[in-house]
DNA sequence: AAAAATTGATATTTATAAATACCAACTTTA
DNA sequence: TAAAGTTGGTATTTATAAATATCAATTTTT
């Protein structure tokens, strides 16, 4: 969809974005590094940030600032996400995989070495990009538990 | 089961589970205010905590100290719980249940005053006893998602 | 080619969550 | 029935997560 090829394009400089979200550039790092977020990278290993990256960034503050939830915590909220019903990856991959076994991060700071994930680009992976809104994983749990 | 019934009796008072869990008195209401645990309550309103309490609280100490995750991390993580395919509650109740609707809490600190929950004893309920256990949670949907 | 911006890494500050202390009223124990 | 323990409430302390600052090296912009 147009739209959303759009919200995805990497268009801001992390000053640019640091300033969209009241932040300062170091918190953006900082949120990197604790693999809440995955910008894009320029050739020179510069960061680039999408509206989509703005509109996670304000959910991970929102939990942070209103919801009082630590940053290890949305860590593991996030390793709730069930991936392996996005993915589709193969049984020997989820029994080798420690986002299919455990609950410690998500599963883009994770990827099994042995998966099929192992040679993605996670911040092109639907898992990523479908749980930016805030709420998403929890609709995502009882729609697919709906289908039983 | 015999075993069962054995951990889930109330026997210990507060100084004593405070005791066991080498915490003070006053965190174990805290958490009880925070709803992360329901202890029993003896008619004259004393608490009295089971196996399964202790048990219980160790993991909610491991997630604060160990994993650094908040109380209202904790409270989320718990909003993860498919609570409603344990209890089967109807359509109606789940369209008007803020346990199936949102994730601020455990459905024990929510329950929906229209449903069928309303008037049960939470700490009765399999929604409360069987996720006392660290990682269950996660387990429970990686199972039911199994069967899909 | 000079000025402005970004990089990563470490150190420091600040904001606040978590734990503790204190209280008078009530309950249990011995 | 006296001593020990528990109750809920508010106030305070402490521990630390989150944010900020500083740095020299590198990249981008004009």
């Amino acid at each position: 969809m147009q739209n959303e090829i759009h919200n995805d394009e990497p268009i801001y400089p992390i000053r640019e974005a640091a300033k969209l979200l009241n932040i300062s550039i170091h918190t953006l790092r900082m949120y990197e590094k604790e693999n809440l977020i995955i910008p894009f990278k320029k050739s020179s290993n510069h960061r680039l940030y999408s509206k989509s990256d703005i509109e996670r960034i304000k959910c991970i503050r929102s939990a942070i600032n209103d919801a009082k939830i630590s940053i290890n915590g949305i860590k593991t909220i996030y390793s709730m996400v069930p991936c392996w019903e996005v993915i589709k990856c193969s049984d020997e991959d989820r029994n080798n995989c420690p986002a299919f076994l455990e609950h410690n991060g998500p599963c883009w700071s994770l990827k099994g070495e042995t998966t099929i994930c192992a040679t993605k680009n996670c911040r092109e992976c639907s898992v990523y990009k479908n749980f930016g809104e805030c709420g998403s994983i929890k609709s995502f749990i009882r729609n697919k538990l709906m289908s039983l």
